[in-house]
DNA sequence: TAGAATTTTGAGACGGCTTATCAATTTCAA
DNA sequence: TTGAAATTGATAAGCCGTCTCAAAATTCTA
């Protein structure tokens, strides 16, 4: 019985951290939990986020914890406009972004075929795949008129 | 019969300047023959390239006229890492790629099957594609023992 | 073709997002 | 508990892309 619903994730960061000499820290701990709460969010909004209950966090601490969580294949950091989405890995599941170049909005979708072409590709490459990003970038219905 | 093999691309040009009271420059058509010998390039590095040839050609015309042609729908933006990419839409031979987490090398590929499904995907979702990026993380053979 | 109106250009200032710096603090192995 | 090593927080610095504005180029009109 895990201790936490993140039980999986906190090992996944505390395996990285042994493995480079990293330590556990407060806020380390503290901002995994927040991140792992939602399903992608920018280093800005989660200073806002967390600065109600902790206001001494600092902003570089976020953006070196979320760029550690990437390392970590906790993470995986997505540039939109000027800004950098950090997306979490465990909840998107294997979803892909669908993105409309002409307003930005974002669909999500899911493709087990595609998902099975990836393999195949990975296989004949040589390549075990652990994770993957695939963004088709167009115009929405909208935006088309 | 065309007077240049970018014929198509410069009407497309001059049919959005004549559509928005814009004016057909010496710089936007110089920075168009440039743009379309290319797969994708950032503006830092057309701006050196051009250095060469025409040094007083400055930064922020090579961005406005990337802008541009994005809305002429010639170029397409795309942030990769900090930097924004501007592809050239009128090329279709697109490749994708397996990257190594763990010693970073690169393969490209290219699979039509995939590319299908995307179309059916974005389809199903009234999306019309332009461009697309797909990246396959994983290990290579080497890496993995 | 000349002249006027309008747009574009180039150089640098500016602003937003992210990373680097560094002294003080915290972690952790011995 | 102690001390070496890593981390933190505040802020400076850096990078990329856009904005500003006077001068230059383009297009329109006659």
């Amino acid at each position: 019985m895990p201790l936490s619903k993140y039980a999986k994730e906190m090992d996944a960061l505390k395996e990285h951290l042994a493995k480079h000499q990293l330590k556990f820290t407060r806020q380390r701990e503290l901002i995994l939990h927040a991140f792992l709460r939602q399903e992608h969010i920018t280093a800005e909004a989660m200073y806002h986020q967390l600065a109600k209950t902790d206001p001494h966090l600092g902003l570089a601490t976020i953006y070196r914890t979320l760029n550690l969580f990437c390392d970590a294949g906790i993470a995986q950091a997505r540039h939109f406009g000027s800004q950098t989405q950090y997306d979490n890995v465990s909840h998107k599941g294997h979803h892909d972004h669908l993105i409309c170049t002409g307003c930005g909005r974002i669909v999500e979708f899911e493709n087990c075929e595609i998902e099975k072409l990836q393999e195949e590709v990975a296989a004949r490459n040589g390549f075990s795949i652990q994770t993957h990003r695939l963004e088709l970038y167009g115009l929405c219905t909208r935006c088309r008129h």
